[in-house]
RNA sequence: GGGCGGGUAGCUCAGUUGGGAGAGCACCGGCCUUACAAGCCGGGGGUCACAGGUUCAAGCCCUGUUCCGCCUACCA
């Protein structure tokens, strides 16, 4: 931008296009360091953390909403002098990204073991030096204003510095722990899930198996029944209740476990429901997880019939080698052939799939890490309800806290190649293990250098539940981590805040001693415009890369701003876009007719009050009732409530009443004093709506605001102004009363003509009638404007103003509108419009009089009330009396 | 099973201390009025899911019913 492009007025082309223009003005914010953050700057801080797309993704809506709500806060708090530091960066998103590259390898027709883990992460390396970058360049194209020089990636140096420093230190305090332990097991991942891993599905078409086990003396047998018939071969109890008089007598007998030919004991355990089936339970404590707490209540034997694949192994009898579902058909067919089976039913459950590739989940008994949660939990909640971290909305805090007091164990170990692997080495020669931050050479305790490090990798979200502080250089004490932790807020979707909220708020106080944000604003989902969830399946995605080609980031972003009501979940239509790009076409378009009124205009120009016109003043402190509104929406994160606020009085204020009416002011040239009045307000105006609307449409703005002159001293970028304050001296009800009393009467001008069926090209005149002494006044100081936005060829004001011939007769503003119509149209029309407008005041007149006859009303309202009911009563009674009057005179006229 | 959110105009939804039912789109009528037809002007349309209750006054507060969505849970 040359000084002399920025001072000279441009010339707009008359449709925005938003592709002309919106790299060109992302490439400026960034050459010229608009989004970098220097903790050695002034300012208060405020600070985000992103949260960190998977490297593999790819940008969706729910990105989209994210990132802007996250971008418009970024804006905003910058141009309201704030230091700002958004955090950018991408999760290494371990089984996610693992997929990836095992499916590439398949096409090449290998597996990861053909070519070995080292390999392997070469490989993971290489696909994210390639394709890491393109959610990040997505991002950037909605504008997001990150400090992209401070770009992490949750795999890199530093962040796995942190992680190994974390890890240790849980060890140390016995935080962490290794065992035993029933988990989710995804046979087709080959890893433990946690339990947020895993998801439940109802399937409808699931069975209910009685299966009949005879007892081992044979004096008869007992039913048990199974959602899954195959893990019988691994029973090794059966459980009743010790209360349930039908079973007693069984306890402590065996049976023989059919197929297996094995005796298994009866046992008594409190777990079991005698309401439920039988009220016997089958107990396979090796492959679910209630059946392994009761197998360690009773020392019981643990047998693991299917190996790591979910097929069975050779503890399965014949079975092995079998797949798990192979094996529940020929189980199933075996016992029904030695009549076992005495019935099957349907049977609707839930049933687990791995989150990642929807294979159904095996309770699995092995060897895995775990976080002792609860004193990590413990102080996660406590913040919260102290205050130092806000949910918003706050009816999430509920969902918080019941989720927090519930919490089990966090199972941290994955058993894949991708990702932080676990700091711990055995030690071959003397069978201990180590666990540090330096990678031993040789075993501390015997000096042996044969050690074998921990093969699993930590569960994805270890590392980004420490995000926000390890982003910022933690363990090391930087400038960065002093000056912007905590954050300000957290921007993110519900679906995490358990997998990746909860776990940073635990992390941040354990690590950083305090919460790692005092806001966590949670948005809703992006759904299609029936309320559906977006999903290829339903092929009703809408993709916003497509969408900001077709109409431009500004339109995306305003759409979702103007959508996101807290804690509704946000019905997406491409209609509704287009309409916003409508809205973004209309601030061009005001954009074009104030530059081409201002070509000879010096932004410098002060304006005085006292010069002001009535429109002026009303624009002016209307102008300031947006800034306000829209400042406290945006503190409270009410994007919605700001937008709408920006929408209305740009569009139907500024566009619809105040240009036009600033339209004579400028195109005349005999009172000088008066144009440039106009033109400094008008001037004045825009450049607050586009300092006002560049939070939620970065780009338009931008390009406004560099074609509009500037004054001296102006910043590079409106991304430097100044968010626009309320300005005490505009601040002026009467103008606004006025104005609200020459709109209606310009109004009711146009409803006659609209009414009537006159074509604007039809010039008018009008006759008003008033009694008020200051109405009057006010319209006799504005006639001209009236004449002219009611498209009049003359007007008359006057107090008792005789009504002409053949009129037609508008109410509004206590007032009495002429029009008359002689020979323009058939005059039966006006006595429908009348009777309509008569009926409509009844109506609302008999409201008014029931509340006002109410003894009780009168009794207990608030005065102030009752006199707001009392001043509506009179102003409609008088309405009505002059519809009779006119529809009386209308009769006369027709009839003669 | 527990919890949460929602049922307001044809559609998608706003409606923050209870006091005149709103927006956008769609629809109807009139307009190329020299910033914008991606526009301008005017208009029609709702027993605010249902039933009770509190109150002078309820879309808003309370109770119940019903329908829809989501989260959560170890009933084999």
């Amino acid at each position: 931008m040359t000084e002399n492009s920025k001072t000279q007025p441009q010339q707009l082309d008359k449709n925005y296009d938003p592709l002309k223009i919106e790299d060109k003005w992302y490439e400026f914010w960034e050459e010229s360091h608009c989004f970098e953050a220097d903790p050695a700057a002034d300012g208060e801080p405020f600070s985000m953390v992103i949260p960190p797309p998977n490297v593999t993704g790819s940008l969706h809506m729910g990105h989209a909403l994210n990132n802007i709500i996250q971008d418009i806060l970024a804006r905003y708090q910058r141009q309201q002098g704030r230091n700002v530091l958004w955090m950018p960066g991408t999760d290494h998103a371990g089984i996610a990204t693992q997929n990836v590259v095992e499916r590439q390898l398949a096409a090449e027709g290998l597996g990861r073991h053909d070519i070995g883990r080292d390999k392997f992460i070469e490989r993971v390396w290489q696909w994210r030096e390639e394709s890491g970058g393109t959610i990040l360049n997505q991002l950037k194209r909605l504008g997001s204003s990150c400090d992209w020089r401070r770009e992490r990636f949750t795999m890199d140096e530093g962040l796995s510095k942190a992680v190994r420093e974390v890890f240790v230190t849980l060890y140390e305090e016995g935080l962490i722990y290794q065992g035993d332990y029933i988990i989710n097991w995804c046979p087709r991942c080959h890893t433990a899930l946690s339990d947020l891993e895993v998801e439940f599905e109802e399937h409808d078409n699931g069975k209910l198996w009685d299966l009949e086990y005879p007892l081992a003396d044979g004096g008869g047998s007992i039913i048990v029944s199974t959602t899954r018939p195959e893990t019988m071969l691994g029973d090794t109890a059966v459980a009743v209740n010790g209360e349930d008089e039908r079973y007693r007598h069984l306890v402590g007998k065996e049976v023989m476990l059919p197929l297996m030919d094995r005796r298994i004991p009866i046992i008594a355990d409190e777990y079991v429901d005698r309401e439920f089936g039988s009220g016997a339970v089958k107990i396979t404590p090796a492959h679910d997880a209630n059946d392994f707490e009761v197998g360690l209540r009773h020392k019981l034997e643990i047998i693991k019939i299917m190996d790591e694949k979910g097929s069975m192994n050779e503890n399965a009898g014949a079975y092995v080698g079998l797949t798990r579902e192979e094996c529940r058909e020929r189980v199933v067919a075996d016992l029904q052939k030695l009549g076992l089976l005495p019935a099957t039913k349907d049977y609707q459950h839930n049933v687990g799939h791995c989150y990642r590739c929807r294979t159904i989940i095996e309770p699995y008994l092995s060897n895995q890490w775990f976080v002792k949660i609860k004193p990590m939990a413990d102080q996660a909640l406590a913040a919260v309800r102290e205050g130092k971290t806000r949910i918003i909305p706050k009816n999430w805090e509920k969902t918080y806290f019941n989720w927090m007091e519930n919490i089990r164990d966090w199972c941290i170990s994955r058993q894949i190649w991708w990702g932080h692997r676990i700091p711990a080495w055995y030690c071959d020669a003397c069978g201990k293990m180590i666990v540090a931050r330096e990678d031993p050479d040789c075993c501390p305790h015997c000096s042996s250098p044969n050690l074998r490090q921990e093969t699993d990798v930590l569960d994805t979200w270890f590392s980004s539940g420490l995000w926000p502080f390890s982003t910022m250089g933690w363990p090391e004490s930087t400038a960065t981590l002093k000056k912007y932790y905590p954050t300000s807020v957290l921007v993110t979707g519900f679906d995490i805040l358990f997998f990746w909220v909860a776990r940073m708020m635990m992390m941040g106080l354990k690590c950083m001693d305090e919460v790692p944000f005092k806001d966590v604003y949670i948005h809703a989902l992006v759904r299609d415009e029936h309320g559906h969830k977006m999903s290829k399946s339903r092929g009703n995605v809408i993709d916003p890369l497509i969408i900001i080609d077709k109409y431009g980031a500004d339109a995306l972003r305003f759409t979702l701003a103007s959508s996101a009501a807290q804690g509704r979940d946000v019905s997406l239509s491409e209609a509704r876009i287009s309409g916003y790009r409508n809205f973004v076409n209309k601030l061009w378009n005001a954009a074009r007719f104030t530059l081409m009124n201002l070509e000879d205009f010096s932004p410098d120009t002060v304006i005085e009050k006292s010069n002001l016109s009535l429109a002026e003043r009303w624009i002016s402190y209307r102008l300031n009732q947006t800034i306000g509104e829209v400042t406290v929406a945006l503190d409270e994160y009410r994007f919605n409530d700001a937008a709408q606020a920006l929408y209305q009085f740009t569009w139907h204020e500024f566009c619809d009443w105040y240009l036009e009416l600033a339209k004579p002011d400028l195109f005349q040239n005999e009172d000088a004093g008066r144009r440039k009045t106009a033109q400094a307000v008008l001037y004045r105006t825009l450049d607050q709506i586009v300092r006002l609307l560049h939070p939620i449409m970065p780009f338009v703005c931008e390009e406004i605001w560099q074609t509009l002159p500037q004054v001296t001293g102006a910043p590079e970028s409106i991304m430097q102004t100044v968010f626009p304050k309320v300005a005490a001296e505009f601040d002026d009800a009467l103008a606004a009363h006025e104005m609200a009393q020459l709109m209606e009467v310009i109004t009711a001008i146009r409803n006659i003509r609209g009414e009537m069926n006159l074509s604007p090209g039809q010039r008018l005149a009008a006759v008003i009638s008033g009694t008020d002494e200051d109405t009057i006044n006010v319209l006799n100081n504005s006639s001209d404007c009236i004449a002219n936005l009611a498209r009049l060829t003359s007007l008359t004001i006057a107090k008792n103003a005789v009504r002409p011939p053949q009129s037609a007769v508008g109410l509004a503003a206590g007032l009495e509108i002429f029009v008359p119509l002689a020979g323009l149209v058939d005059f039966a029309q006006e006595g429908a419009r009348l009777a309509k407008e008569l009926k409509k005041t009844e109506k609302e007149f008999a409201g008014v009089s029931n509340k006002l006859n109410n003894q009780k009303f009168l009794a207990k309202a608030p005065p102030e009330i009752i006199e707001k009911e009392q001043g509506k009563h009179q102003e409609l009674s008088l309405k009505l009396e002059k519809l009779r009057v006119n529809i009386k005179t209308l009769e006369q006229v027709t009839e003669s």
